[in-house]
DNA sequence: CATGAATGAGATTTCATTCAT
DNA sequence: TATGAATGAAATCTCATTCAT
C-alpha cells in the first residue's frame, strides 16, 4: 500500500532530516553498534529500501549523523561578555545539556569511539573538535586564566573534563563545576 | 583420532587467561563492535567451538574482558607517601600509562560505553569506579587538596578528566598534568 | 520548471537508438548479467523512468539490442562475384570485423547464449541465422564448394567455425584462415 | 528439525561435490546469470548458509564448477590409435557429447562468456584449452594432416568450430562431421 | 574435552518497476 | 512527457550458537 507524499523538494529535505534524526535515536539508543538500517527507515516512516535513495550506504547515513550531532553543540559557545565568563557559561552550559540531552553526548561518545577506527567520521569529529579547542584557547589566552598557565593546555584539560564527565552523567555537573571553581579561582 | 590432552586445572585456567587476552586484543583493534568470538577462538589456539566450552556465552566472555581489564588498572594505585603525592602520582602514572599501554583505554573506553545499555558490563565497571572514587576521594579528604573544596566533587572531575583524556591521547599528558598543577596550586 | 522539448517523431527514434545503442555497449562492457537500466538511460542521457517510456520492459530493450545487433552483421554478405568467392569475402570480413568491432560478437555471444533459454531472443536470433544460412548454403550449392559434399553440412561448419571463433579473439584470423583454405582447396 | 548426517571426511568430500554439482546443474538450466546460492544449497539438501561453510564466497563455487567442468571434457582425449584416428575419434565424441550431455557444453559456454571478464575463470579455462589445443596440435603434426598445412592454425580452427557447434545443438553433429571429412580428405 | 559441520536469524545492498507530479 | 521518490523482492554474506562425534 504506498504512501503517497508531497515529493517537493523541502519534503526531500525533511525526509534526510528524518531520517537523521532516526538514526542519531537509534544510536542514542542502541548504540553504533546496534544501529539497523530497517529500524530507522521505520522509524522515519518509510521503507528500508527508500532509505538508500537518500543515503547510498550506511557510511553515508552516519556521516550526516556526526555532522548533525557536531552541529547541535557548537551553538553553545560564544555567548557571554567576559572570557572567563564565557568559560563558565561554556562550562555550565555544557552541564546542563548533559542532563538535559543526555543522548547528544552518548552519541558523541560511540562516534568518538568509532572515529578512532573510521578516519571518514575521524575527519568530521576533529573538525568540530579544532573549532572547539580555538574557542576556549582563545578565552583562557584572553584573560580568563592565570597567565602562569598554559591556555593550550588548559583547553586540553576542559575538553577532557567535559568528554570524560559523559561517562558518568549523575556527576557530571559536580565535576564540571569543580573544574569551573577551580579555573575561576586561579583569576 | 584426536589427541586429547589431559585438561590439567592449570591449563584449564591458562586456556581461560589466554581467551580473554586474546578477545582483549580483538577488542583493542576492532572495537566490541567488530569482536569475533572466531577469531579470539584462533588468536588464543583453539577451536571456535572449545571457546563456548569455556564461555558459554559471547557475554560471558565479554564480563572476563571487563574484570581483566579493570583489575589491569587499579594495581597502579595505592604508592606515594602523601595524600598528595599519592594523587600527583595516580594522575602521573596514569597519563604514562595512556602512552605506554593504549589499548587499556581503548578497550576500557568501549567497555564504558557499552556499560551504558548493558547491566552486567555496568555492574562490574562500577565496582572497579567505586574503589577508584574511593581513594581518591580519601585522598582528597586527607589533605592533598585545599579544604574549602569538596572532596567528592575533586575526585569526579579526576575521574572525569582521566577518562576524557583517552579520547585524545596526543593531549592526554597535557591535560593531566595540567589538572595536576591546578590542584597542586590549590595547597 | 522543466523544459519539455516537443518530442518530434525524429527525436523520439533518436532516442530510442540512443538508447539500444547505450544498452549495448554496456552488455559489451559488462555482459548481459550486467546490464543496469539506470546506466543504459545514464549513458544515453536522459532519466531512468524515461527509459521506461520508450521500453516498458527490461526484456523490451533487449529485444531491441538483438535486433540491432543481428542488422550489423549481415549487411557484410552479398558481396563478391563468384560464389566461391562470396564465401571467401564472407570468412575474411567477418574475420575482420572480429578485429575491428569485437563489441558486435561478444554481444552477440552473450545474447546467443541467453537464447537458449528465452524464446523471445531465440526467435529473432533465428531469424537471422536462417538468412545466413540460406545464405551460405546458396552460395555452396552454386559451385563454390566441391559436389561430393553436402551444402548444408558445410554452411553448419562455417556457421559453427565463427560463431566459436568468437571465444578466442586472437586466433579467430588464424582459425577462419585455415577454414578458407580447407575450402578452397576442394574446388 | 536438524538433520544429522555423518560428518566423516568422505561426507565432507561428498557434500562439496554435491554443491558442485548442484550449482552446475543450476547453471544449465538458468545461466550463470541465475545462478543463486540458495537454489544450490537446497538442492544439494542442506541450509544456504551450510553452503558458506564450504564455499565461503560464491566466485568460489564457480571456480570450482569451472574446474569441474573442464576435468569432465578432457578425460574424452587420448584415445586412438593413429594420430589422424585420435583427431577423428575426438571430433565424434565431442559432437556425441554434445548430444548426450549437452549441459555440459552449455555451461562451458557460460563460463567462456563470463572468462571474458573474470581474470580468475579466465585463467582455469586457459589451464584447461592449452592442454586441448596441445593435444591436438601434436595429432595435427605427427601426420594427421596434410603437411602443407599449419598444426597451429588447424587446432584453432577445430577448437572454434566445437565451441561454436555448441551453440546449435541440432546441427553440432553435421558441422562436425563436415570437418573431419574436410580434414580427413585431405590425407 | 575438543572439533567441525550445520543452522537460523538477520543485515546491507541492488534493482526493476510504479506512481504522482 | 519526464522526473525522482518509493517500493518490494531478493541476493550474498556474517555470526553466534548447537549438536554429534
Amino acid at each position: 500500500m504506498p504512501m503517497t507524499r508531497p515529493p517537493s523538494t523541502a519534503a526531500k529535505v525533511d525526509r534526510r532530516r528524518a531520517l537523521v534524526q532516526a538514526a542519531f535515536d537509534q544510536i542514542a539508543q542502541r548504540g553504533l553498534e546496534g544501529l539497523r538500517l530497517r529500524a530507522v527507515a521505520v522509524a522515519a516512516g518509510l521503507d528500508h529500501s527508500s532509505l538508500h535513495h537518500y543515503f547510498p550506504t550506511k557510511e553515508d547515513l552516519i556521516a550526516s549523523v556526526v555532522e548533525y550531532t557536531t552541529a547541535q553543540l557548537w551553538p553553545t559557545l560564544r555567548s557571554g561578555r567576559s572570557p572567563a565568563d564565557r568559560i563558565r557559561r561554556h562550562l555550565r552550559l555544557m552541564a546542563h545539556t548533559m542532563r538535559e540531552r543526555p543522548e547528544l553526548f552518548v552519541v558523541l561518545c560511540e562516534l568518538n569511539l568509532r572515529a578512532a577506527r573510521d578516519p571518514a567520521i575521524r575527519a568530521i569529529i576533529d573538525r568540530g573538535d579544532q573549532d572547539w579547542r580555538a574557542f576556549i584557547t582563545a578565552q583562557l589566552s584572553d584573560g580568563a586564566w592565570h597567565r602562569a598557565y598554559d591556555a593550550a593546555a588548559g583547553a586540553e584539560l576542559i575538553i577532557a573534563s567535559i568528554k570524560g564527565a559523559t561517562f558518568n552523567p549523575d556527576t557530571a555537573a559536580t565535576a564540571l563545576r569543580q573544574l569551573e571553581r577551580l579555573l575561576t579561582d586561579q583569576e
